[in-house]
DNA sequence: CACGAGACCTGTTCGC
DNA sequence: TGCGAACAGGTCTCGT
């Protein structure tokens, strides 16, 4: 579920709940959701560590407490939750930190592809993303002048997190369409006026997204209403909000794709 | 370098 | 109603 928004939304509603609390103990329930260290030096590393703050690079919760990062990412179907007061373990609980006031961190993943890292160097784990694209070092000519070093369909490249850090499926297809460019277009066909279009519909989007506190879908919901604003994604056979025409879906890189046929033309 | 396929996982929804 | 197939917010690795 989360992308650069959801993370944004959860990172900013556990801060209040979390910050100044002291890690009594944690409790591992599916190893595999431990990447780094192993799982022994992690509980003993991790206990009598105080959460210092807690923010977001990319689709990373970051942590920071007294000495190591604690570093988190849902990938699709994780959820972190604060609950204050008695915890009752839950089916697809993986990962458990008991804190101090009667507080209990809950890393939930019914899909268990989530990860969770604890390091000293962040860099360590977030070192190859590149930029933050809400951060000052994403500007129209930096996105401009490296479309044009690639040869690659513009929907797999923004989902490059070496590329560009944050987006996912959601936020690519609505981006796209913003910009009214096809996803499978090279981005080294990209015009300066179409990358700064892009690099506008990317803003807009994300801003969107954060403003409406992120997309909750299915299953998992965290409160968010930006579902029920999607131009494109998750619409195909319904009319383009734009135009009117019927909305396409086609497979991108193993990913659902949603585009509007009239208003993105693939030119050749 | 660019791309597709397969893995990793569980749950929900859709078609027959 | 039952049952298999398709699909889901992400990313990694391998082969071409």
């Amino acid at each position: 579920m989360p992308e650069l928004p959801e993370v944004e939304t959860i990172a900013r509603n556990l801060r209040p709940a979390l910050v100044g609390k002291a890690i009594l103990e944690a409790d591992l329930c599916w190893k595999r959701t431990l990447a780094k260290p192993s799982a022994a030096k992690f509980k003993r590393d991790i206990r009598g560590q105080e959460i210092r703050e807690i923010s977001r690079r990319a689709k990373f919760l970051v942590i920071q407490l007294s000495t190591d990062f604690l570093i988190i990412h849902l990938r699709m179907s994780g959820d972190l939750l604060a609950i204050i007061g008695g915890y009752a373990p839950a089916k697809h609980d993986r990962f458990i930190l008991k804190l101090s006031e009667d507080t209990t961190l809950v890393f939930h993943d019914p899909r268990k592809f989530g990860r969770v890292w604890l390091v000293k160097n962040p860099d360590e784990v977030l070192g190859n993303l590149g930029p933050e694209p809400l951060g000052s070092d994403f500007s129209a000519g930096w996105l401009y002048e490296n479309l044009q070093r690639r040869k690659r369909q513009l929907k797999p490249l923004l989902l490059d997190q070496a590329f560009i850090a944050g987006i996912g499926n959601i936020y690519v297809d609505e981006s796209l369409h913003m910009a009214k460019l096809h996803p499978l277009m090279r981005s080294n066909r990209v015009s300066e006026a179409q990358a700064e279009d892009l690099w506008r519909a990317v803003q807009a989007v994300l801003e969107e997204g954060i403003r409406r506190n992120g997309a909750s879908i299915d299953w998992v919901y965290r409160g968010g209403d930006f579902q029920n604003h999607f131009r494109v994604y998750g619409r195909g056979g319904k009319t383009c909000p734009v135009c009117g025409t019927i909305i396409d879906r086609i497979t991108v890189g193993q990913r659902g794709t949603h585009f509007c046929p009239a208003c993105q033309v693939l030119e050749r």
